[in-house]
DNA sequence: TTAGTATATAGTAACTACGTTATAAAAAAA
DNA sequence: TTTTTTTATAACGTAGTTACTATATACTAA
């Protein structure tokens, strides 16, 4: 077992292209098994079994097991971990724009008086 | 120069947790000088000062001087690509819903009218 | 049972990333 | 001008990541 696959994060495993372009081959397909994903790379069929672990492990894919194959879909549930990770941080920024937006109509308010 | 620098892109950047906790500090407060970050960790300031590189060079952070101070910000366009990323997955994924409920609409079509 | 197919794992080499200490640079204060 | 403050860079060691070849596993077909 390789080392790292043991403390590898969701963040961490869509950090690698290779990985990136293996989870948009099964979103666009629904699902694939590991030899259709094997030959669309120039890299060897362990190279990106060891991907696909990383993605397994990280559940990102989930697989199914048919005869000798192995068939991989997408567990959309992991990469919402990641886009609330991003809309966390868009809320805090736009937190700060509500605050600023506040600021701004009280100084609007308080220069429409002074015309008065 | 590191040599890792030079093809670092958002999601490798994004990889670190030290560098998620650095840009959560900052989505928090809205903006936070390299001091305000070296102090909140217990690696050494110039491990901190690169994680910083990173996230300008690939523009998840903005930078403004001020004396001999160093005043970052985030910049919400660089997640944006991230997001959009895990979008255009989700989309893929519900397209192939869509079609599955096309499918199963039929199927109930069917069934009513052998029903009659 | 033996051969074939599909996939995963082990072991290892090369490269990449992150942390450290030492040093530099640039502006401010004394 | 010298010292202090703030931040960045250089050089380098260690640890983590990825690719490779060889081998194992597990199921199917003959």
């Amino acid at each position: 077992m390789l080392y790292y696959e043991m403390y590898m994060d969701t963040f961490q495993a869509l950090a690698d292209p290779t990985r990136r372009t293996i989870i948009e081959m099964i979103a666009r397909k629904g699902q694939l098994n590991a030899s259709d994903i094997y030959d669309k790379f120039d890299v060897s069929h362990p190279a990106i079994s060891q991907h696909l672990k990383v993605l397994r492990i990280t559940n990102i894919l989930q697989v199914e097991k048919k005869a000798q194959q192995r068939i991989y879909k997408i567990n959309t549930e992991s990469l919402q971990e990641f886009e609330n990770w991003i809309s966390k941080m868009k809320s805090y920024w736009n937190a700060r724009f509500d605050v600023l937006d506040e600021v701004l109509e009280l100084e609007k308010k308080k220069l429409l008086s002074i015309k008065k």
